[in-house]
DNA sequence: AAAAAACCTGCAAGGTTTGACAGGTAGGCA
DNA sequence: TGCCTACCTGTCAAACCTTGCAGGTTTTTT
């Protein structure tokens, strides 16, 4: 556990996302698994998420990985989107909640020098969403038993990484997020759910044009094009969030 | 650790959330700090959340607490929405970045037993967030102390609750949650990108009325009033979904 | 093979939003 | 006092969405 700590350390101590590799390979020697694989996404839009990945899996795999558009089809993925708990691949492969055609994905990985290895969802702020997965290059049981030792471990790096991560893509933000005033929160809130401007302008006791008025007004703050792009732009950097209401 | 691993299996074998309040407890006691709290926020839309609320704590201050609407101010609330590392309650006191009104909160809970205390947010898909929260009666640097031990075990709990909740959530559900065509879904995620439904046509190479027709049918299975809320429902529910793309 | 989904299209009336023009009030701060 | 920001309101035309109507084809499931 003591090594553990020396890791968080050295995330919070980190300036640049250059120094996560070297840092997750770390993290990969403390559980002894040869091969991490780290990725996270970050919903700009529905459409568009600023994806980080990092990791040392075999080149080979990870090209043939990445021009077969296997991500959108990866069993791990798909089981990581919707779930909290850790899981090993062998789990996975024996689950019938995936398309076989997506579980050859798992075998190929095998086949290029990932035998045992084991996936963790991580879940962020607003639709951020990704996992880190640790792989060996042996498959023996031994190295199988190795998962249940190394959960606490990657349990307690998770938190450290989205913080890095969140410290160092503030830093180096141009734009320091749209600052909406009360007013335009109000107005977006209730055209979240599905408010007329009208209706918006009799809850807030203003008239209709007021209510339209601020409504531009965050559109154009958000850089949105209209305001079903408003709400969603809204809602996705959490400029309006739900909560304990 | 062996103690956790006993929780974890207690969780996922649990049959009602009435179990929770029990196992939180041992949890508690694992650690050994006198009190705890579970809170969970489960966004239906922006302005409505489920939320899930399980603790021990004293029950005059929880009265108050809830009378007051501190929820609102409370400075460990407003750490957790943006935040993911654990803290302790001293971390938070001697910050700055909380009003000095809302943390006199912390101060009325320490008058109220609450002493030594720390915080672990939580995120979950979609906007999902809450914390938990342990503290002892008692303030001696000797308990202090047991916050660098509680935090490994928490950090495994937290992901087999979330799973939990999950669980019994999608057990107890009477609509099975709205299921939407893959030309739904289409239409639904370039509407939320701010397309107009021209546009959209234009993308699936099909006419505006059938892109309508699509998104109206969206609407209606979401139970949408209109196009706005039917995005923030789509968003918020996690039938269409940001990812690596 | 029949039934059920999913997919596709057109028209028209009526309500809503957008964008451009033009203007006023209240409060904080240098 | 002048400047800035947030807040507020009005009109009008064009573009857009909603909700009726009515109908057809393709794909999947039973």
């Amino acid at each position: 556990m003591k090594m553990v700590f020396d890791v968080i350390e050295q995330l919070q101590r980190s300036q640049s996302m250059s120094e996560l590799p070297e840092i997750l390979k770390s993290v990969s020697d403390i559980v002894e698994f040869d091969y991490f694989l780290f990725g996270l996404a970050i919903p700009n839009t529905i459409t568009n998420s600023d994806v980080l990945m990092f990791d040392n899996y075999p080149s080979e795999w990870r090209k043939s990985y990445d021009s077969e558009g296997y991500v959108k089809r990866d069993p791990i993925v798909q089981y990581s989107i919707s779930s909290y708990l850790p899981i090993t691949w062998s789990q996975i492969m024996e689950s019938s909640d995936y398309k076989k055609k997506d579980l050859e994905i798992m075998w190929e990985a095998n086949a290029n020098g990932l035998k045992a290895g084991f996936s963790v969802p991580i879940h962020g702020t607003i639709g951020e969403f990704g996992m880190i997965s640790f792989a060996s290059s042996i498959g023996t049981s031994e190295q199988q038993m190795k998962y249940a030792d190394a959960i606490p471990v990657i349990q307690m790096v998770i938190p450290a990484l989205q913080d890095t991560i969140r410290r160092l893509r503030a830093a180096q933000e141009k734009e320091p997020q749209a600052k909406l005033t009360k007013r335009e929160i109000e107005c977006l809130t209730w055209a979240t759910e599905g408010k007329s401007s009208w209706e918006i302008s009799q809850i807030l006791g203003c008239s209709e044009r007021t209510a339209i008025f601020h409504l531009t007004n965050a559109a154009t703050k958000l850089g949105a094009t209209n305001r079903y792009q408003a709400i969603s732009k809204a809602l996705l950097s959490g400029v309006i969030n739900p909560s304990f209401s």
